[in-house]
DNA sequence: CTTTCAACAGACCGACCGGTCGGTTAAAAT
DNA sequence: ATTTTAACCGACCGGTCGGTCTGTTGAAAG
C-alpha cells in the first residue's frame, strides 16, 4: 500500500503542473494537497519546507523538461535546421494552455530570482547549460555561417526571442503572436547561414 | 494643508514604484501606507480596491512611461537609428536595480494576464499600441528597407527580444547578458535596411 | 459662528498562508 | 507475536493579507 516514493513523485508531479500554471507564490501547498489527496503531514516528509519543494520541481521535473527540449534540436547534424523544425513545430504543435502557462524556466526566472538566491542559481545554471548547448553546437558548424558570429551572443538572442515571445502571447491567449515571432525567428537563424 | 490629489498622486508614485519593484501581488498595501505616512482610510478613500489601484498605476504611471520611451526613438527621421540609439543608450544608462526590476509591461503581463482580465486587457492594448507605433514608423521609412519585411512581424520580434532579455538579465543580477543581446538586436535591426 | 462634507485615521474582521506537532497506522525486522 | 519506525494524518498556530466601518478633522460654504 505504502510507497514513500510513488507519494514523492505524485507530489512533485502535481507541485510542478501547478507552479507552471500559477508560479511559485501562488500555488498553495492545500491546492497541492487536495490533488495529492494526501495530508500535510505527508509532504513534509517529503519535503523540509515549500521552497525545498520548489528547488526539488525545478531540479527533477524543469530541468529535464528543458533539456529534453533543447538539446536534441541542436545535437543534430544540421544545428541551424534543427532550431529551425524545433521552432516551427513548437509554434504548431503549443496548445493554447500551453501558451498562457508560459515557459516555466521564464516564469521562474522573473518570479522568484529576485526574490530567492536558491531559485536564482538554479535559474542562472539551467540558462548557461541553454546557452552553451546551442553556442558550441552552432559553433561545431561554424564553417556553414557567417564569419561575423560571436555564438554566445547569438545563442542568448534566441532565447531571449523564445521567452519574450512566448511571454508577449500571455496577453492574447491565443498563439498567432507566438507563431508570428517563432516565424521571425527562423529566419533570423536562416540568416546566420552564409 | 489638505490635498487630495498631491495625496493620490503620492500613492500612485510610491505604488508604482513598489510594483515595479516586487509585482503586484506582492506588493501590499501597508507597505504603500507606510511609505506614503497615511492610513487605510485614505487609501480607500482615493480606490476602491487594489485591483483598481493597480488599473490606476499601469494607466497613468507606467503607460506614460512606455510611450515616452518608444515613441521619440521611432517617430524621428531615421526610425532604424532610433531603435539602435534607443537600445544602445539603454544599454549604457540601465541600472544594476534596473535590470533587476525588469520592464513593468512585461512583469505585469507575466504577473497578471493569466489572473485578472481587466490587467490583461491593458496590457494587450499597450502592447498593440507599441507594436502599430513601430510597425508603422518602419513602413514609413520602407524604402529604405528589404521588400521582404513583414513590419507588424518585425516589430513583435523586436519587442519580444527586449523584454526576453531583460528577463534573461535578471538572474544574472547584472547587464552585461542584457547589453550583449541588446548588440545582437541592434545588428538584427540593422539588417532590416536593404 | 455654525454647518457640512470631503479627506483621512485606525481598530477590527475573516480568509488564507506556510509551518508545527502529537498522534496513528502499516509494514518490515526480530 | 512483538517491536520498531518510516510514512502519514490533521488539528492547530502565528502572521499577513485585502477590505470594512465607525469615528475624527479640517476647511470651505452659508
Amino acid at each position: 500500500m505504502r510507497d514513500a516514493e510513488q507519494t514523492r513523485q505524485l507530489i512533485l508531479s502535481v507541485a510542478s503542473e501547478e507552479i507552471r500554471k500559477s508560479g511559485f507564490v501562488a500555488t498553495s501547498l492545500s491546492t497541492i494537497l487536495s490533488q495529492c489527496n494526501i495530508s500535510k503531514g505527508a509532504l513534509y516528509h517529503h519535503f523540509a519546507n515549500k521552497l525545498e519543494l520548489g528547488y526539488a520541481v525545478f531540479e527533477e521535473m524543469f530541468t529535464p523538461m528543458f533539456l529534453s527540449m533543447w538539446e536534441p534540436a541542436v545535437t543534430q547534424d544540421d544545428p541551424i535546421e534543427g532550431l529551425i523544425a524545433l521552432f516551427s513545430s513548437f509554434a504548431d504543435d503549443v496548445s493554447c494552455e500551453d501558451i498562457i502557462c508560459g515557459c516555466p524556466l521564464n516564469n521562474l526566472c522573473q518570479e522568484m530570482a529576485n526574490v530567492d538566491e536558491g531559485f536564482r542559481l538554479r535559474i542562472l545554471a539551467m540558462q548557461q547549460k541553454v546557452n552553451t548547448l546551442i553556442a558550441e553546437n552552432l559553433r561545431r558548424v561554424s564553417d556553414q555561417l557567417r564569419n561575423d558570429i560571436d555564438f554566445s551572443q547569438v545563442s542568448y538572442f534566441i532565447v531571449s526571442v523564445f521567452h519574450g515571445s512566448s511571454n508577449l502571447s500571455k496577453s492574447t491567449q491565443n498563439k498567432a503572436l507566438f507563431e508570428t515571432v517563432m516565424a521571425e525567428l527562423c529566419r533570423y537563424i536562416n540568416s546566420l547561414k552564409r
